[in-house]
DNA sequence: TCAATAGTGTCTTTGAGACACTATCCG
DNA sequence: CGGATAGTGTCTCAAAGACACTATTGA
């Protein structure tokens, strides 16, 4: 017999969960922190873990993740990258649960945090001393997170999300060198940056101790030219890039 | 109360399908093709469509795309990467799906395709002429399989999946031709093969209608240094890269 | 004036691309 | 020899990196 919409009996496979957990980045006191939640409920409860939860049925993958997002964090308005499935049939020791992991960089100030019912606790951790044991793969899914930050960094425009309306150009690159674990030259970041053309000059300046500096800010109306920098063309991803 | 493991109501949530669905490229008389099954059941019956299927709930989700190749094409023993995750909730009309995409290249040469239940015919496709319309939102999953691929190979391997044990090296040239759809200078492409280090001179010549050309191989033995050849730096991903 | 920070100029090296050249086969 | 294909050498141009230099403030 032909199988048609009437037909079909949808539960005829069983279904693994679903769940998308988003990892989320942001530079406070000059350094590179991700955001994590603790766990109030079994499994790995006490654990940090990075905010997620089960999809509805009605929503998009993307959808989910914000709204687990800001159900958990209080964390809203942000651009959202989808970073990679994690599968594993044992991950999870409830049942097989699936996990769409998503990527973001926000400013820190303008994000107030809240907890849920799910967790006791949310907090930015610097991503050179996360908690010792992450609850269920999060370890994976944190570490593929800031190699895919890394390099996506060098031709997006994700830097820009941790800066104000304007900022000089040496804070740019001070970003740049927090997200990329290393030192770059003053003389060449300049360089490019002005060469990429998509900063605007400000009137204003900024005085501090030494010689005030000049404030920038992204052009706004680049058309529809798709924004992109990249800081360097050399840069490998490590797998899924 | 607090929940443990004894607790835990496995179906409190309701859970949406997940499949996977793998795009396999090939190159065929020097021109790149895509996998496509026929669908033989509801829903897109008489659809082309990419090879895939439901998961197991004991597999991993590439061991899944791995047995759902086998299964619907007999396509087997073959690099798979994954992709990406598409789930808009009406992207299939039985039920929620949720499908996790790979990616992977073959020697058409060394495979047997087979039909399953699934489908009625199975064909390679060369990508400039794609059936009009495919089943599900897989159009979507093969222009982006496509530019993965292109954008991908600049830094694999993924075009010696193409080539046969030895090969000469215009015909690698030539592979690359066809993936990123331009000529390449033959100097510049020599000497660019040639600094990577990554192949091996036989002793083997291949005669044909001019001066006999020598034959390479992949050097084996690379210790734990990755193993990668960019043909250029300069492109980018168009999203997920 | 000096310390401190902002910003510029320029030399060297590297790598991509274009393209002309040489090499070796068959007939 | 000439046609066909394989393979090399080399010039130019652009981008990356190193790094020295100048500029402008406050104390």
């Amino acid at each position: 017999m032909e199988e048609t919409a009437e037909t079909y009996d949808a539960s005829r496979y069983e279904r693994p969960s679903v769940t998308v957990d988003v990892v989320i980045f942001t530079v406070i006191n000059g350094e590179l922190h991700v955001l994590m939640v603790l766990r109030r409920r079994w499994p790995y409860e006490g654990y940090w873990a990075v905010p997620g939860g089960f999809i509805n049925m009605d929503e998009s993958l993307e959808q989910a993740a914000r709204r687990e997002l800001e159900e958990e964090t209080g964390v809203r308005n942000i651009y959202l990258e989808q970073l990679y499935t994690f599968g594993s049939p044992q991950r999870d020791p409830r049942t097989r649960v699936i996990s769409v992991a998503y990527i973001a960089i926000v400013r820190a100030d303008v994000q107030e945090l809240h907890v849920s019912d799910e967790s006791s606790d949310v907090r930015w951790f610097p991503v050179r001393a996360l908690p010792e044991k992450l609850a269920f793969d999060h370890e994976d899914i944190v570490s593929y997170a800031l190699s895919r930050l890394r390099s996506k960094l060098e031709y997006t425009t994700l830097a820009f999300q941790l800066l104000p309306e304007v900022f000089s150009i040496l804070e740019l690159k001070h970003i740049y060198e927090q997200i990329l674990g290393e030192s770059l030259d003053k003389g060449n970041f300049y360089r490019k940056i002005k060469e990429a053309g998509i900063l605007e000059e400000t009137s204003m300046v900024r005085e501090g101790r030494g010689r005030p500096t000049r404030l920038w800010r992204f052009k706004r109306d680049r058309g529809d030219k798709q924004f992109v920098f990249r800081w360097r063309e050399d840069r490998l991803d490590d797998e899924n890039g």
